[in-house]
DNA sequence: GATGAAAACTTACACCGCTAGTTTAAGAGC
DNA sequence: GCTCTTAAACTAGCGGTGTAAGTTTTCATC
């Protein structure tokens, strides 16, 4: 087939969906040539619209992080507005699990990825909290949400009785698997909890009321 | 060259090289040809130790996983324990990055990771706290860890100070990847501190001292 | 000394990302 | 309406991938 009266392909189609097979099949199943055939196209034809297959990635990967809502660090003090982004930022990662082991090494080149790092170290800064130590919150809040999202805890056991045998305390191991969500969600919200409840703690120890911002926006 | 007078394979050298590629050159570069290749030997020879190549990563995981010290929580308070757990975790999983999205996915059958779950779960149920609760614990320390160690959060900001030029509050981020040590340690260090004083607190108002263990042992 | 397993090998298959060159349609300028 | 350029599909093919199959030789055991 030569060119088609109508293109076939456009960006946005292709990120769409090389993100429904990343979320059925693995990050390891996206083949140029599975994803093209998913889209009725020959593989190489998806090279008319991506330089690269890691350019498609890239794309899927900031598909996912603009979905995250950034916006409450304009309505909320801090506390609140960590504890709603990071919530949101998990909810869009656990959504595709299997694209965050990629969108988990930076922002990169990804323009929401970086709008949204700007969001937060903004508003840690207006909060009153010196750069240094907004850039050290960022980074601890991304690696918990992304540590959370990279796999579940509970499915990284297998369900298998024997293979505790040896392990003391672990014999109630297989029954993991059947409690995903209230595993993966109580650990969640557990270290969540503790950890703003530690930033509190060093906020109300470390920042003078002078320095203490001008609120949200 | 048919079968040598002496072998010239086993597990624990196609382990340490593949570890060695791995963090030389990233997971994706591990190819069991360039492996076979790196140890004077044809691909498919690698099949005589291993079934398979995720067999060989496994074993490359389960190899990192055992140098992380969990002797702590036979010695220590369960706070102490934790920090000094999570301290040699982050230490073995920085020291090869490359292979942590593997071994981040849970302890699978590798039966270093499994003692490892064992360790940590069974300190903290001998400090009192709840099973459900003692999962949750170790679920949230694993998302933080392994997160941090995922990718430097500094490397994952690119040296292009026009990059930031859009964005209000990065116009400083092109020097993150120049302090990549301190950054990553800084937001690790107060990540910690944060989680463990949360968690302290929490453990201050919830387990009653009837429920408080016999100590490390 | 015969037997069978072990450990290397070669060959081959189906798939991978991607490049090069081809064909035809769409759109712009005269 | 003709011409020119660009776009978007195609086919063919390169070098690389994991691994299955079968071969050859050596070592250990009976």
């Amino acid at each position: 087939m030569p060119r088609p009266r109508q293109a076939l392909l456009n960006r946005d189609r292709i990120v769409e969906t090389a993100l429904a097979l990343i979320d059925a099949d693995g990050l390891g199943a996206l083949s140029t040539r599975r994803l093209a055939a998913a889209l009725n196209v020959q593989g190489p034809s998806l090279y008319n619209h991506f330089a690269t297959k890691d350019e498609i990635l890239d794309a899927v990967a900031d598909s996912v992080t603009a979905s995250v809502d950034v916006t409450v660090f304009d309505r909320c003090d801090w506390v609140e507005a960590l504890r709603r982004w990071a919530r949101s930022y998990r909810e869009a990662l656990t959504v595709h699990p299997n694209i965050v082991p990629y969108l988990a090494q930076g922002p990169g080149r990804r323009p929401a990825a970086l709008a949204m790092a700007d969001a937060v170290y903004g508003g840690l800064v207006r909060a009153g909290w010196p750069p240094a130590r907004a850039t050290h919150i960022g980074a601890a809040m991304r690696y918990f949400v992304a540590g959370s999202a990279l796999g579940s805890f509970a499915r990284g056991f297998v369900e298998d009785p024997e293979l505790y045998a040896a392990h003391p305390h672990l014999n109630q191991a297989h029954r993991l698997r059947g409690h995903q969500r209230s595993v993966d969600e109580g650990a969640f919200t557990l270290g969540l909890d503790a950890l703003l409840h530690g930033l509190a703690a060093e906020y109300a120890r470390t920042v003078t009321p002078l320095e203490r911002g001008t609120g949200p926006g």
